[in-house]
RNA sequence: UGGGGAGUCGCCAAGUUGGUCAAGGCACCGGAUUUUGAUUCCGGCAUUCGAAGGUUCGAAUCCUUCUUCCCCAGCCA
């Protein structure tokens, strides 16, 4: 009776679901075998058959928060690993002290269990740090010196740059880039040791640097950095190259399909390069992991670069990264957002190599479709005007009962006190109705929510003209749940709250933080695009249960749409909502 | 202009060993239910697959040329 038709269909099929499967259906990764925690090919070798079929990860920098591109990509390796009996691991790939920080992997953490999703059970625990890996790193680097494939390249950053040379030329070898082996590992120790400067050497790969693939002239792989790492400490000043430290935090992982978006696909050569050296070297266990690429998350009307989200919330554009506004998985929380609606958007957006844009009315839905099915439905009257119904009597009040959730009859049902003075929508009443307004006007006949129907008698207004009052009777057959409850048809139906029992609250309508779909396209500055619409806070008036709503705990009122009790303001006892998101509306209400 | 990718309905996106294959979702437009102008329900919605040639009995799927868009020259990830 509660099961809405949310039949769960197949997960649509995508380039990567098709790998996996024909990867599965070869036993591509069978024999991979897995000592319990990620490892050199000699740690592996006597292990057990690797219990995962696929390994996939989530590898974020801990250097910022996550926000609605990262949850394409968190659901895409979660969801893949659950899907074919794999795993995912968690991994900060934190490879460069200068720009990371615990606080931000605490909030990594948050926001992927709040998605849904975890790497923890009692089988296996897949939280990593590349960190972590350093020691592997350095005999992975040590030994492609001794094999003749990296060297220690003595030129100053610009020299390394003006060498490089450009998309549509080559490259010029390094002066320093027929070191002997043994130079290489003197150099690449003292290094290590804390002899040298920043920047005075660093260590490069020997692979051509007239390759058309600017990645493959002779990529930086260890460069020399005295900073504190907020995991390692000062234990280390040389750090890897996301490009060199990549592939072996997957290859050490057994990672079976590394997924990640677009921009890397010219480093697929060096991955595969890399770790086939590492292979040869008896460094890491075959087969080998594989990287492929998808096109990253798109949406309208909003920005996902970190950049711009960093200067939204240093120049105080919002109120902080868990700004409801912000595109932050934080800050959808905060809004009242849903996991749910999160895996029904990625469902929905699909997987592919395509650049797109996707509409962020399309997240918008996929929010609604989830609160719709979840929610419990509640009243609050967010502009209110007062209505008196004339021949009700005056101290008199009687219950109204209101069910929960219309679809989930189990959920029970609430008591509403119906008073001679109520509170009603001002946009309910209109003295002179536009051509199909069948709410509240003179003469009209309109139903109070699970109450009576009324028929509108006339208005109260001030010396100046403007509305304090709508006046109307009812009509004592037609009380919801009586009998003579649909003696009387009407079309208008419309919500409202005792205005003795009301309770009063903040409430933050918040829309949507841009007003064009592109901010900054073209020569603008993205800030100018700000909606200045984008958070109005008013004074509401709620039905009384509404009174003690807990923290983050999440309703539809009717006819408004969903909202939350804000998961750092609010009280109970002293509730403040933000609206998530408005409802449907074919009739062309503004939602506000 | 070097290299790497992508162009299928308004937005996504299946389909790429050539043969009723132009799926599906969202949006949109009708219509039915409805005490939320919500939800739900039913119906409609690409003679066409960036363009032009070619191969073939037959091509979105093969070949050629052209075109548009995205990414790459950090000791960032």
């Amino acid at each position: 009776m509660s099961k809405p038709n949310s039949t769960p269909l197949p997960p649509a099929t995508n380039f990567i679901r098709n790998i996996v499967e024909a990867d599965l259906a070869a036993g591509k990764h069978a024999q991979r075998r897995w000592a319990g925690q990620p490892g050199l090919a000699e740690s592996h070798a006597q292990a057990p058959l690797d219990p995962a079929k696929i390994r996939t990860r989530f590898p974020p920098e801990p250097n910022g928060y996550l926000h609605f591109g990262h949850a394409k990509s968190i659901c895409l390796n979660f969801g893949l690993a659950k899907q074919f009996g794999g795993r995912c691991h968690m991994r900060f790939d934190d490879t460069n002290p200068e720009k990371e920080e615990q606080e931000y992997v605490d909030s990594i953490v948050d926001a992927v269990k709040w998605l849904g999703f975890d790497w923890q059970d009692a089988q296996e625990n897949n939280l990593y740090y590349a960190s972590n890996y350093f020691p592997w790193m350095l005999q992975c680097a040590e030994y492609l010196i001794a094999a003749g494939h990296a060297y220690v390249d003595s030129q100053s950053a610009e020299e390394m740059r003006a060498n490089r040379g450009t998309l549509t030329e080559k490259g010029k070898d390094s002066p320093f880039r027929n070191r002997t082996v043994a130079e290489n590992q003197d150099l690449f120790k003292r290094m290590q040791a804390g002899e040298f400067a920043d920047g005075a050497h660093i260590l490069r790969a020997k692979i051509d640097m007239a390759s058309p693939n600017i990645n493959l002239r002779d990529p930086a792989i260890y460069r020399i950095r005295h900073a504190t790492h907020h995991n390692t400490g000062d234990k280390y000043c040389v750090y890897p190259m996301y490009t060199f430290a990549h592939p072996i935090e997957d290859a050490l992982e057994n990672i079976t399909h590394s997924i990640c978006t677009l921009e890397f696909e010219d480093q697929r050569p060096f991955y595969d390069w890399l770790l086939e050296r590492l292979a040869e070297g008896g460094l890491l266990q075959r087969p080998l992991p594989h990287q492929y690429e998808f096109s990253r998350l798109n949406l309208t009307y909003v920005v996902l670069s970190k950049r711009k989200l960093i200067q939204l919330v240093e120049e105080q554009h919002v109120s902080g990264w868990d700004d409801p506004r912000m595109p932050t998985l934080v800050g959808a929380r905060r809004r009242g957002y849903t996991p749910e609606g999160f895996k029904l958007l990625m469902d929905r957006v699909g997987v592919s190599k395509s650049d797109s844009l996707i509409d962020y009315s399309l997240l918008e839905d996929c929010m609604r479709e989830t609160m719709n099915e979840m929610d419990e439905r509640r009243v609050a009257v967010l502009d209110p005007l007062k209505l008196i119904i004339t021949n009700y009597p005056e101290g008199q009040f009687e219950d109204c009962h209101a069910p929960n959730h219309p679809l989930k009859p189990e959920l029970g049902e609430r008591t509403m006190p119906f008073g001679r003075e109520l509170w009603i929508e001002a946009e309910d009443f209109q003295e002179v109705p536009e051509k199909g307004f069948r709410r509240l006007f003179p003469g009209n006949m309109a139903r109070l929510r699970y109450g009576y129907v009324v028929t509108c008698t006339g208005c109260e207004k001030d010396d100046n003209g403007k509305i304090t009052a709508v006046l109307c009777e009812y009509l004592p057959d037609t009380k919801s749940g009586t009998p003579g409850a649909d003696s009387v048809k009407v079309k208008g139906n419309l919500h409202w709250v005792a205005v003795a029992h009301a309770q009063e609250a903040q409430v933050r309508l918040y829309d949507r933080l841009f007003k064009e779909a592109s901010p900054g396209a073209g020569e603008r500055d993205f800030l100018e695009d700000l909606n200045p619409e984008s958070c109005r806070s008013i004074t509401a008036q709620l039905e009384p249960s509404l009174k003690d709503a807990r923290s983050e705990q999440r309703f539809q009122f009717e006819r408004h749409g969903y909202f939350v009790a804000d998961r750092v303001d609010s009280r109970p006892g002293a509730p403040v909502f933000n609206r998530a998101v408005t409802l449907k509306d074919s009739w062309g209400k503004s939602g506000g």
